[in-house]
DNA sequence: TTCGTAATTATGCAAGTGTATAATTACTGA
DNA sequence: TCAGTAATTATACACTTGCATAATTACGAA
């Protein structure tokens, strides 16, 4: 029988790391951190598992790299997808939320990667940077879409105030995000971006159900 | 030296069983469930390993033992924390919302518990049906207070309506309970219970802030 | 074509894992 | 006081883990 020397294709670096994130991003999102055993990246990446110590000096290495490729990724994908409309501030800022909890922003497969990765992030300091990184960029943003949508309805706010206001907002946002992708079959198809509009909308003070009118 | 047996006390079954319980929370609180193995829940708990297999036929039956005991703990210190001032239904139902999102209910050990579960909760068959009881518990009593409130206030709803503003409510409340625990700093003292109280207001349309007028 | 080298595979190891089982000992009831 | 027994400790085992290192091989440069 054939105890042959496995076959194998050189690749460059950057795909090389990008499979290994992959694997490892799906094995954490199905079994936790837990689960993402080298030998079951490698398996999964069609590698062996030596070649991970070649492009990671450490499992520890490829987690985090991992955690920053999914962070990164959710948040720019949320604000591209919500931008595409091109209509008043307030559309903008009420497709905003219910894009972020739609699929493919909120499901299952997200959150469960969320939750995972907490734990770790608590502990390791460079993660927990990562972490705050993201949070504190969405929320500028955020903050930067309510502003405009205020000062087009004619308010204006303090800076003060308009910080609580994205707080609030955020928090409610996050919220329903995790819990739409942790019990899925809790809601109805819709229902949680009609109420992460609603909850929003009356945060504000503004009425972000009604479409702007036709000119 | 002594090469001496270690001593014990003999305790009763339901001692060992809370304490092996509380051990493995706190040690899936802090590293997760991967760092509750059976040596360290043993010596955190002060026994030795094979007394674990003498109450818990498996360690997974221990840790879904945990699981059961923690979301119960939970869902009765929220209500019973929330009964207490003795007001209008109104109040009641704000209270039940401020306690939601105050230590000792919300505080990052707590969430990172949750978070450490969900990924077993979503493969193991007995967590899942935990998690859905005791989700469908608390949305039940949530919602019974939010039929009081209104009725209280001249209102009367479908029980269709009633079942959509419930899980709304419950949607912000686990969800900034989630926000608050993972994110400690991000918010700050009393700001988290506010922003609850104004959302589940708003959405079932009830002044919650304002306290009821005295007689 | 051939040769050098970096990418990849193969193998080994020490430490940690859950579980099974045997050996002790603290307590109970007579 | 003194067995009996269940609670507890001690030990062993097979398996998995991350990591290190040696052995190969695919591919580009000359």
């Amino acid at each position: 029988m054939s105890d042959e020397r496995r076959k194998f294709k050189r690749e460059t670096a950057d795909q090389r790391r990008e499979a290994l994130i992959k694997a490892t991003l799906s094995l954490v999102a199905e079994q936790g951190v837990r689960g993402a055993t080298v030998r079951a990246i490698a398996e999964r990446a069609d590698v062996t598992q030596g070649l991970i110590r070649h492009y990671f000096s450490s499992k520890e290495e490829l987690i985090t790299a991992a955690y920053e490729t999914h962070m990164t990724q959710m948040t720019d994908l949320t604000f591209a997808m919500a931008a595409k409309g091109q209509g008043s501030a307030r559309d903008h800022l009420a497709a905003l939320v219910r894009v972020s909890l739609e699929p493919p922003v909120a499901e299952p497969r997200a959150v469960a990667l969320w939750a995972s990765f907490l734990n770790k992030v608590q502990q390791d300091a460079q993660m927990k940077a990562t972490h705050e990184r993201t949070y504190a960029d969405f929320r500028d943003r955020l903050q930067e879409l309510i502003r405009v949508a205020l000062e087009e309805s004619g308010q204006v706010v303090s800076e003060m105030r308009l910080r609580h206001l994205a707080t609030a907002c955020n928090g409610v946002i996050d919220g329903l995000w995790l819990e739409g992708g942790a019990l899925p079959d809790a809601f109805a198809l819709g229902e949680l971006p009609g109420i992460g509009v609603e909850s929003v909308g009356a945060i504000i003070g503004l009425d972000l159900e009604q479409r702007a009118e036709q000119p």
